[in-house]
DNA sequence: AATTAGCACTCTAGGCCAAAGAGTGCTAAT
DNA sequence: ATTAGCACTCTTTGGCCTAGAGTGCTAATT
């Protein structure tokens, strides 16, 4: 009781050791196997009080009397947060890993399909990504091309070479040469305009000089304005659900089941995925912010996080509360930016996989810059800093 | 050992009996079930007289000594081929096959999908489509289009309104007129051909009269063909795999992990899908030529069978022994065609998922045309037959 | 005051056995 | 040809016991 709740050294010693063979063997970890498998200088009698102290302070748990400790959401956290050194990747997962992505891809959205199986190989858990968030991009070309009477694709140009396209309908009394100068005026209006800024009423007005029926030109401008609206609405890529299988916590298929369904729901788990970063964003702000107050040198010694965590009981998505999640933050040249990460069980090596899904991350954005001619990136900025170990 | 080897009309009520029970139940059926369930006039003595006899000649199987019987691979075809009566759908089903299809689609790839999902939800297991056959199919239009310097997007239109298109990379040097005028004479050497005749040396022909470098030229058309032949290849669309964990034969995990592993080699399945397609054609060859040996009429009683099934070991995927296949053929107007199946384990209600397919089937094509502005089909065309029992 | 040896206590996992029950196969009767 | 009856087989289930792994606590040791 007495110097129970101070988390000193020693302790987080333990709970680091704790958590390493927990991740290791899927069982309890024991007193006495502690003490065999690393060095603590301690006899078990020992490591079982401070086990007791850890467990009283929320750290681990036991799953009945006799047996040993297993972290409790919190021991994770607090693993993530303090205790966590991420090893450098192998030389024969960054090999891998390269040679995976560097395949030639025909657009964009290959690209992402292509990583989110490259990272759900590389960690045998479920891989997500979004596609980039388009809004804040502009509009470099849209041109609209007739196929048949009735039927037109629209094509879309974006900033860093994105290209989206999308069939429409339009009147059948339209022939190519009144289409093409509809097309020619709506590019006039948009073109160089953000996504996001993008109204309806703005592209009606494309409709002026076209010289044609403004209900006939309306449809189409509706049509494209659909098409542009369109190429914001962000995608779900996922892949590895089968790897699930593998791991002692899906043994039982109910579970397995009942998980599959919740990953099934798609834009959930998509929303969940930007809820964490703008947390992640807000959180990070406000640590500028205090380290200003602190230190008036304003020196930037908060670093935006280059990956975020959440486990267990910290997930709000009814049916993930025995997941965690690793995810980061994508960049395809310039601000277009998305996200990907893995889903798995808390009992991950999250150090392992936040080395894996880091250089993922930044293979991916090389091969996009490749992709589109652009010049390598600088060193570092995907760098990924061990934590150092603090309380 | 008698007249063991005849299979006679009780011997046929008998089997019909026990492959619905077990499909019902998971579990092996009991002579004294049999007795209950069906009023088969007989005691459970007989019937298990009857039994051992439709046992040594192969139909069913006992998983220990006193246990029930279960249908054989040869039981089930013996049940598919002769005893399966295909109930026709039911009202509801028909409306929520209808309205999930009904939804606007994009293009024809997004039906596919669409069709996939429902023919998943509607019979609990996985359901897997292949893009049509478009090798078949004439190029109507063929447009490339600059993006910007160095990238194109050709966009190919195919006869029934389908859409392919792909980006492409050019000369770097190319201008948008010298490209259009390529783009011109393309269209120009490639319209009305099928696709499967289009070479590389039919494209090169193209080059003539755009009084541009010919290694320029080549290049755009080399890419060009390369787009062509994409649009060829078969795409493999694949759903509900999540279905498959509530059913009883995948309540081991090592077994479903297994299956899943056989069903991400989509491209073997594909491949073997279209095999079956091949065999049931030359079987119903085959059929029509004995048929006009045997009554020189020439009426034309051997239909096309509106469906194909494998049963366990007919299917010669390596860890698919356990699995039935059916699948379907389904049309987009005119020849464009496709195949859609289910994948499930052999236990499983031949005659409900033969409904469920045909109607799925049928529901698709109808919105495939409704899409296309072309007039509803006759009926029948899709109509499944029963069939008689026989020997 | 911190550490540790020692021991009693708890809980699980696995093996074993017995009994119940579900089915069949065979024989003899109808 | 059918069926009643019965012996026999095999699985399933539950109970019981033991071995073993682990803890928590106390008393001894450093």
């Amino acid at each position: 009781m007495k110097g129970a709740s101070v988390m000193d050294e020693r302790k987080k010693t333990i709970l680091k050791a704790i958590v390493d063979d927990y991740v290791a063997s899927a069982e309890p970890v024991a007193s006495k196997a502690l003490v065999k498998n690393h060095n603590l200088q301690l006899s078990s009698a020992t490591i079982r009080n401070v086990m007791a102290e850890l467990e009283e302070m929320g750290y681990l748990e036991k799953p009945h009397t006799s047996a040993g400790r297993m972290p409790s959401d919190k021991g994770y956290r607090a693993y993530v947060d303090n205790l966590l050194s991420v090893p450098p990747i192998s030389q024969e997962d960054e090999k891998a890993i390269r040679d995976f992505l560097s395949v030639n891809v025909n657009k964009a959205q290959d690209l992402i399909e292509r990583t989110v199986e490259c990272l759900s190989n590389q960690t045998n858990f479920v891989s997500v990504a979004l596609s980039p968030e388009y809004s804040d991009s502009s509009i470099e070309q849209i041109k609209i091309m007739m196929i048949e009477p009735g039927r037109a694709i629209v094509v879309l140009v974006l900033s860093a070479g994105v290209v989206h396209d999308r069939l429409i309908r339009i009147p059948a009394m339209l022939d190519e040469q009144q289409l093409n100068a509809i097309a020619r005026s709506v590019e006039r209006c948009l073109a160089g305009k953000k996504l996001d800024d993008i109204t309806l009423v703005m592209i009606s007005s494309a409709a002026e000089g076209t010289g044609l029926p403004d209900a006939i030109v309306n449809q189409v401008l509706y049509e494209a304005y659909i098409a542009i609206k369109q190429t914001e609405k962000i995608e779900v890529y996922i892949d590895g659900r089968h790897k699930l299988l593998q791991h002692p916590e899906f043994r039982d298929v109910e579970r397995a089941s009942r998980f599959y369904s919740v990953l099934r729901q798609t834009q959930m788990v998509a929303g969940y995925m930007r809820d964490i970063q703008q947390e992640e964003e807000a959180k990070h702000r406000a640590a500028i912010l205090e380290q200003q107050d602190d230190t008036a040198e304003g020196e930037l010694s908060v670093r935006k996080p280059a990956y975020m965590v959440r486990i267990g009981q910290e997930i709000d998505i009814d049916g993930m509360e025995n997941a965690s999640f690793i995810t980061t933050t994508y960049r395809m040249g310039g601000q277009i930016a998305g996200q990907i990460g893995i889903i798995g069980p808390k009992r991950m090596n999250y150090g392992d996989m936040i080395a894996q899904i880091s250089f993922v991350n930044k293979a991916m954005s090389a091969e996009a810059r490749r992709h589109c001619g652009l010049p390598p990136e600088e060193e570092d900025d995907f760098a990924v800093t061990s934590f150092k170990v603090q309380d």
